[in-house]
This record gives C-alpha cells, sequence and structure tokens, in this order.
DNA sequence: ACCTGAACACCGTTCAAGT
DNA sequence: ACCTGAACACCGTTCAAGT
C-alpha cells in the first residue's frame, strides 16, 4: 500500500505528525509510545532516537496542532479585536483534533510550548501603546480561560458521542436543552469580557500617567 | 503505632482523605492504586468496592482539596470583589497541595466535580440583579483561567524545587529575575480584568434593557 | 459489608547489540 | 544514523473466593 519499502527510516516530523493522526482517530489514552510505534512499523524503543521521552513527543504534537495559530493576520485589528479572533481561533485548534485540549494544556502546563497567543497579541498592543505588563497578563487570562473552557466542552462532547446522558438528562430536566447549547456563544461572551476588561485596564493605566 | 487493631475497615472518606496525603508527599504521578491501597493496608482490588474506577476516587480528592471554597463569605461583597475573592481563594486551594491544580483540573474536564466558584458567585449577582447569564459566564471565566494559571504555575514551582533551570537560566539572561516574579501580582491583575470586564457586560445590558 | 489472591492486558523506559 | 530484542519495574481493572 504504501510508497515506499519496508526499510524506510524516519524524522521527528513523520512521528509527531503520525502521532497526531492516531490522536484523532484513537484518542489521548491509546496513544501510547507502542500504538505509535506500530503506526510507523517500528518498535516503541525506537522513539526513544527521535525524542528523549513521551512528554517531548506530545509536546511536538501540541505544537502541531496550534500551528494555525500562526495564520491570523492580526495586523490591521484593533486590540480588542485582536483578543477575541485569537481566542476563537485557538478553540478551533483545539476543537480540530480529538483530545486536543487536554493534550496541549497539560504541554502549555509543563512549559513544552509557547503561547499560543502572547506574541501576535503583543505586535497589536505594542502598536497601540499598552504597556507590556498589561498585555502579558491578557494573554495569559485568554489562553488558560480558551484551553481550560474548550478541554471541558471537548470532554462533553465525546461523553455525548458515547450516550452516556442522551436519555435521562433531557427528559428529567427540560431545561438542560437550553442550559447546555454551548454553541460558542458563551465562550464568545467570555472572551469579550476578557477583552473589555483589558481595555478598562488601558484606561485607567493611561489615566495614572497622564493625571 | 496506630490506635486500631489491624483488621480495620475503611470508608469513602478515609480513602480519600488518605490518596490527598500520598498526593501532597508523592505528587500526583505516584498516587497510583496501589500505592493508597498499601497506605491503607489493604490491596488494591480493594478499593473497587468503595470507588467505581480511578477518576471516581480522584474526583473525590479534588472534591477534598475544593472544600475550602465553602468559607468564602460573600455575602457583604460587591459582584467585582467576589470575583477577585473567590478567584484568589481557589488559587489557595490549589496550591495548598502539591500538583492539586493537575488533578482538579482534569476532574473539572470530565464535569466529575462542581464549580468551585458559580454557585457564591449567583449568589451575590442575583441580590445586585446581574442576569444568570452573565454570571455563568463570567463564573466559566474565572475558574478556567485560575486553574490553568495555577496548573502551571505549580509545574513551574517543583520544577524549580528539582533545581532544573537555577544554574544557567538566570546568568544567561538577567531579565529572567524579573520575567518571572510569578509572586500572584499578575494573577491578580488579570482576575481585576475578568471582573471589569463582567462590569461592562452588566452596565452594556441595562442600558439596552432600558433604552 | 469489606477484602484477598491471582490473573489479564497492558504501560514508559533503558540499553546492549545489530546494520 | 537509526533501529531491534529483551528486559525492568511497573500500571488499572476484574472477579471468584474468603470472612
Amino acid at each position: 500500500m504504501s510508497g515506499s519499502p519496508s526499510g524506510r527510516r524516519h524524522t521527528r516530523d513523520d512521528v509527531s505528525e503520525v502521532a497526531l493522526r492516531l490522536l484523532d482517530e484513537y484518542g489521548l489514552p491509546d496513544l501510547t509510545m507502542r500504538h505509535i510505534a506500530a503506526a510507523l512499523e517500528v518498535r516503541a524503543s525506537a522513539l526513544y532516537w527521535h525524542f528523549p521521552n513521551k512528554q517531548a513527543l506530545l509536546a511536538a504534537v501540541s505544537a502541531r496542532i496550534l500551528r494555525p495559530m500562526e495564520d491570523v493576520r492580526v495586523e490591521e485589528m484593533s486590540v480588542s479585536e485582536t483578543v477575541r479572533r485569537l481566542g476563537a481561533r485557538l478553540r478551533e485548534c483545539l476543537l480540530a483534533y480529538r483530545d486536543a485540549a487536554e493534550l496541549v494544556s497539560s504541554s502549555l502546563a509543563l512549559g513544552l510550548v509557547d503561547s499560543p497567543v502572547r506574541p501576535q497579541l503583543m505586535t497589536v498592543t505594542r502598536r497601540d501603546g499598552v504597556p507590556d505588563s498589561l498585555s502579558r497578563v491578557a494573554a495569559e487570562a485568554v489562553m488558560h480561560f480558551v484551553v481550560g473552557y474548550t478541554f471541558h466542552e471537548q470532554q462533553r462532547l465525546t461523553a455525548d458521542s458515547f450516550g452516556l446522558l442522551a436519555a435521562d438528562a433531557s427528559s428529567l430536566n427540560p431545561e438542560n436543552a437550553t442550559a447546555r447549547p454551548s454553541d460558542g456563544g458563551d465562550f464568545e461572551e467570555a472572551l469579550k469580557m476578557i477583552a473589555d476588561g483589558l481595555q478598562v485596564s488601558v484606561r485607567q493605566h493611561t489615566e495614572t500617567s497622564t493625571g
């Protein structure tokens, strides 16, 4: 089936690409070194030539998931719009692959991947004269909120797909139909709150420096 | 040493209490069913009489970690103060035990523990006539930000305690001393942003309803 | 009601040795 | 440079059986 004879060698990029495919297909609990190796037609121990340990491999997968963040063109945006667009794009990146939010959450916490929000937000805030300290804080708030929110959301999605609450939850309490739309409206409302909060901080900062 | 003869039986509460002690002492990776059982002088299989699986046991430990949230008395606070106090208290709860933020993060995402922010925030927002939809969104923003931020923070703390970057990081780049104070000032600034954002949303809401 | 014993089907990681 | 083979020291979970 595959184009190359069985004796092929692999690169770090091959490994993380195949790992991402497996993540999406079988989920994080089944993303084991042995399974990744098997998909590459190799033994698990071979992976340790490319990566020092599993966490490093998973960090490479996380970086792959976050790659589309770089395509967001923020040059013409206001600060508030940038916050909302980067947050929305981050959520899209995480929803694009099964269990991606959980994986990225841990890579970020371990400090093995860079902030997917900070650099682009900073170009805009610097352009507008917003102090770096404020934009760094806002970038953290956006990142942690989006990753946590989407982690929870993604968990509910796969729980629903296993039919774990389809029947009784909606019959016992009809409110649930409206109580858990989770169509992204709440998400965008929260992003707007953080963006508005940043604006307030900026105003307060310029007031104290001027007056 | 212990007061009772060796034939003692256990309850769910005993189990989660001992598990929390082990978490704090040895960390999440070593919090295995076998280690918990050993600390209770019992076999791992015995734990499955008390809990259906490990995630359920960990959820009980998470609930224990979050218990001090109930002691926050919000009755006399403004909405903004409530957001900041609940956020700060949540961070304290998570920093009180090793790896607690990581553990609680996953229990929350799996939906196995209730929001540690929502109920108390809602009593205050309802008192002030803030619509439930806004306060629910704010509660989510606060919760996800605090858990994510503290997860990252706690990971750095234990990394530092293992001396993983003490030497070269500060010598190569002296800015790092100021770049990572992480003394909580950034944290409180971010909480204030979310609180301010909520205030803005409330004002916008009442304007549209009135005018 | 609460636990043991033993097994099942796995893990991540190391390392000498191969090509 | 890249991988195999084999081992080490573990996992979570199930279930018949004990008391």
